[in-house]
DNA sequence: TCATTCTATGTCATATGTGACATATCGTCA
DNA sequence: TGACGATATGTCACATATGACATAGAATGA
């Protein structure tokens, strides 16, 4: 992964999908990015659902602000394993996490297409 | 990630989460190994459907044939980002890899509880 | 037995991810 | 306006993952 204006423009709200071939990613690397995208939102969606800010996120995380917002940014710099392991730690299920994965991003994105 | 002996045992065929206590897992770090075993063997049965040695496929995924057999071993040392890009390239599908991760392990392992 | 093929395991240099820090932006309230 | 809280973004030292290589084990066939 080495672009970076693609997480910017998608998390700018891009309908997902739309930026495929606008760069040249292949099926496998834009599933993976909307897979990482649905775990992002989710994520944020949790956090918010308790009534934490990203720092009080990242305290029990054991990790830092600006991780939190890169996660929640879907920054290409964040692994999956780490989207993962937090959603778990803010108590989702592995149902809850398979729901997030296979739908992508769920947000109803402006720009649909 | 520390602990290797770990995936050993779950490799061996333990039937994962019997596994917890015994070393010092988290729910969470219990699940997101779970998850990544479910990833594992879906490799796998996916590289066997296609009468693939490990050889071949780390062609298609341009890596080697160690690697490989670490993913399809559970080892510690791999991603799931890397699991989950390779069962792409392999066609699977994101509701496919739902099913693996929210399925976790699915052979009927032997010591079952 | 020896070859051959496939898979497992250990190691290493390099690539990539991570937490932490600084700093910027944005919104809200006084 | 300024101050405050929350979020975003850039950078860096350190940690971890990756592909490659060597080598060992296991299974099959001659």
């Amino acid at each position: 992964m080495k672009n970076t204006k693609r997480a910017k423009l998608e998390a700018a709200g891009w309908a997902v999908g739309s930026v495929k071939q606008f760069l040249g990613l292949s099926e496998a690397d834009e599933a993976l990015i909307n897979m990482k995208l649905g775990l992002s939102h989710s994520l944020r969606a949790r956090r918010q659902q308790e009534g934490l800010s990203q720092v009080q996120l990242a305290e029990r995380l054991r990790s830092s602000q600006s991780r939190v917002a890169k996660m929640e940014a879907g920054d290409p710099s964040v692994s999956m394993d780490l989207l993962v392991s937090s959603l778990l730690l803010l108590g989702a299920t592995s149902a809850d996490l398979a729901k997030s994965i296979r739908g992508g991003v769920k947000g109803k994105g402006r720009h649909a297409a």
